[in-house]
DNA sequence: AGCACGCCGACT
DNA sequence: GTCGGCGTGCTC
């Protein structure tokens, strides 16, 4: 065995990976993201290296690839630990120890950038005018060049001496014990905080969030660890709650993690916590190169930090004594992973926390019914807080009825009370956003007439309309050809719903002519900071009018908008997934969040073609409470998750006859399998997408009561896969409860 | 980064 | 000769 391995010395031309031979003493417990200790260059020196990659072949010339030496002892203790969690994860969401290792322990990719170097003259002009005509008489080239640039700049960067001035270190060393020059590190790590002060001014809680924040710190002082699950209206104050709780932990002497989507890391969100702890957080974006990310990591591990702030990766930061992991929005879908091993941040955080005696907080406004459902079968700790915290009211929603609209004449996108409604808020000068539900869309047919949505007889999902005409279910395959009356009520008016945010915002402007209108999708948004740009300039009141998809209602408060249209809340009510019900209360009651955040109280419009649905209804009254009980008894009457359990099985294969026999095969086997259990083989079926790049992809659903009845069938398919060279042409993935089809 | 090697001018 | 200074090339 081969290893692939980071070298520890700064310099760019060994910033690239060198092979070792691994020592059979050393195989088994060495994996990539370990530190080890290596031989190198012409004199054999002990070096600190990084695996970054096992192999079982190397291509550099055999003759001069030396033996690792040993692993490094420092740290290992938490690299264990991480270890053991990639361990449970490859069992509990499938793959192979190397993906799941890889996404566990941070690997160093590159050579870290070392903080900024300079040389600086040390003499006086005379005494360096001296110096030089001694180094020039002497003939020594080197010291004169780099004596004559540093009298005309005394200070110069290493990097500009090294390469312009062709200069070498040992040059460098000898002018240094001459007493000619100096070689000064300057850290040039900034910290937000000392620019603004660390001025922390007293928060006064609400009696909710005191009630939450003092049960929280008795169990946690008396050493209970538990999973909480803080439910929270939009606006009630759960950032000030995390961070109390934050504090209590870290007051004993531990660190915390806090999981955020990503989308919802605001500036504000930031100094706050900067405030509250200094210098002693970390926080981790997109923006930051994965070195970056590494240092991060690294910082740490060796204990210069108590907080890390991040997406679902810093879930892993290896921290010597974990005391909590807090997942803000936890019902957000960028907490699976969509790479093997597809794992769920809240399931491996508990997960996580168990293994190392810490707690979980859980926060939401629309809990997922995962977490909610497992609250209440007393797994976890459910935390309420139901008024917002600066007294404001909830806004007040009403429904308009779109197929009342059209009987009615109507065919504009907008409904007669919505333009009444946006001509007031125009007028009293105030902002609207119009949201346009556009998540997962994917053809599905629905009669404007009565509003009746063609679905699956044996799943009740959406069918979608296929490129050939033909209606299909991406469950279980289920195919009818597409009707073109309505079967509820005869009308001729089915056929799919398409509209743009483009559209939306002329029609817009072509209404209310004299307004600002922003628009923010994918389109505009594909830009790096364009997404903060149109943010800041509907905040700064540049723009009456905000028209966008989901991501506007996220996160950011906007006090002047006061009034909230849902465009077409179905879009995302029948896409083809047994979330969709979820989702859409969940874009719906946010979007509704949005409104009447400052002063004045907010009005949200919800225009749908299904105003009696119950994810419409609940999430207009703002009722999580009866949407749960609806949501919970048709999961529990289709066996779907979180009742009972389901299993993607992805299948994909550049040879579309030879994806088919392996399903069949694979169905067969696994229906065996299922024989002896509880589980139901479902499929093969096409995912949404069932072609990307020429490569054709199926998939079969495993359904059962259990989730180890799952892994353990996938571990049984796992080895059949293995041991029949016929899957060797095919990737087979495994998903276990996935957020939809993909 | 750190080391060996080879080249060059200067000094014994 | 040979020594100090300098530039180049290599490291699994």
């Amino acid at each position: 065995m081969f290893a692939d391995i980071i070298v520890d010395i700064q310099h760019e031309k060994l910033d690239k990976i060198f092979q070792y031979r691994i020592p059979e003493r050393l195989e088994a417990e060495l994996w990539p993201g370990m530190e080890v200790i290596v031989p190198f260059g012409k004199a054999d020196r002990r070096t600190k290296g990084y695996v970054t990659a096992l192999s079982e072949t190397c291509d550099y010339d055999l003759s001069k690839v030396k033996e690792i030496e040993d692993i490094s002892r420092e740290g290992v203790a938490i690299e264990a630990k991480l270890i053991a969690l990639a361990a449970w994860m490859k069992e509990h969401y499938g793959g192979t120890m190397i993906q799941a290792l890889k996404t566990v322990l941070p690997i160093r990719q590159k050579e870290n950038a070392r903080v900024k170097r300079r040389v600086r003259l040390l003499l006086s002009e005379e005494e360096g005018k001296e110096k030089l005509a001694f180094y020039l008489e002497k003939n020594q080239k080197a010291r004169a060049r780099l004596l004559a640039a540093l009298l005309d700049d005394p200070v110069l960067e290493y990097e500009l001496v090294t390469k312009k001035l062709n200069i070498t270190l040992n040059v460098i060393r000898a002018l240094e014990e001459q007493g000619v020059i100096v070689l000064e590190e300057k850290q040039v790590y900034r910290n937000p905080v000392k620019e603004t002060e660390q001025k922390r001014q007293e928060i006064i809680f609400t009696e909710e969030q005191q009630n939450v924040i003092g049960r929280f710190r008795q169990d946690y002082r008396e050493g209970k660890r538990y999973t909480y699950l803080l439910y929270g209206v939009t606006g009630s104050g759960k950032t000030e709650v995390y961070m109390e709780m934050i504090r209590t932990v870290v007051e004993m002497g531990k660190q915390a993690i806090v999981l955020i989507p990503e989308i919802a890391l605001t500036y504000q969100t930031v100094m706050r916590f900067y405030r509250c702890f200094g210098d002693r957080v970390s926080i981790m974006n997109s923006r930051l190169s994965a070195g970056e990310r590494y240092d991060q990591m690294m910082r740490a591990k060796a204990g210069e930090v108590d907080v890390m702030i991040g997406p679902r990766s810093a879930l892993f930061t290896p921290f010597p004594d974990l005391g909590l992991i807090v997942i803000d929005e936890e019902h957000e879908p960028t907490y699976k992973s969509e790479q093997v091993p597809r794992y769920h941040a809240r399931e491996t955080a508990v997960k996580r926390a168990q293994m190392e005696g810490a707690g979980v907080v859980l926060g939401s406004a629309t809990p997922s019914l995962e977490a909610m459902y497992r609250a209440k079968r007393g797994e976890y700790v459910l935390l309420e807080m139901r008024n917002r915290s600066r007294m404001q009211q909830m806004a007040q929603a009403e429904i308009v009825d779109l197929r009342q609209e059209l009987r009615e004449g109507n065919r504009s996108i907008l409904s007669r009370r919505l333009q009444e409604l946006m001509a007031d808020r125009l007028e009293r000068k105030e902002q609207i956003m119009l949201f346009l539900n556009r998540r997962g869309y994917s053809g599905f047919i629905s009669c404007r007439e009565c509003g009746h949505v063609v679905k699956c007889p044996h799943c009740s999902v959406s069918l979608s309309v296929h490129r050939d005409g033909r209606m299909v279910c991406h469950y279980c395959g289920y195919i009818q050809p597409k009707v073109t009356v309505c079967p509820e009520c005869g009308s001729r008016h089915i056929g799919e719903f398409r509209a743009g945010t483009q559209q939306i915002e002329e029609i817009v402007k072509e209404m209310f002519p004299e307004a600002r209108v922003l628009r923010m999708d994918m389109d505009t948004t594909r830009q790096k900071d364009s997404y903060e740009k149109i943010l800041s300039a509907f905040s700064n009141e540049e723009a009456d009018i905000l028209v966008g998809t989901q991501m506007i209602v996220k996160g950011h408060d906007f006090p002047n908008v006061t009034l909230v249209g849902v465009l077409a809340a179905d879009m995302s009510l029948y896409t083809d997934d047994y979330r969709s019900g979820e989702r859409t209360f969940q874009l719906l009651t946010q979007a509704a969040g949005r409104a009447g955040r400052g002063e004045r109280p907010g009005q949200v419009v919800i225009q749908t073609y299904s105003p009696e649905h119950y994810a419409v209804v609940t999430a207009a009254a703002q009722d999580y409470e009866a949407f749960y009980e609806e949501e919970i008894r048709y999961r529990d009457l289709m066996g779907y998750p979180p009742v009972e359990n389901l299993m993607a099985v992805l299948v994909s294969c550049g040879d579309e006859a030879l994806l088919e026999k392996g399903c069949h095969y694979l169905k067969e086997y696994a229906l065996r399998v299922a024989r002896q259990t509880e589980a139901a083989v479902i499929g093969p079926a096409s995912p949404g997408v069932d072609k990307i790049k020429d490569i054709y992809r199926r998939v079969l659903y495993i359904k059962a009561p259990e989730y180890d009845t799952l892994t353990g069938i996938k571990d049984r398919l796992e080895q059949y896969i293995d041991l029949n060279s016929g899957f060797d042409k095919m990737r087979i993935q495994f998903d276990f409860n996935p957020m939809g089809i993909s």
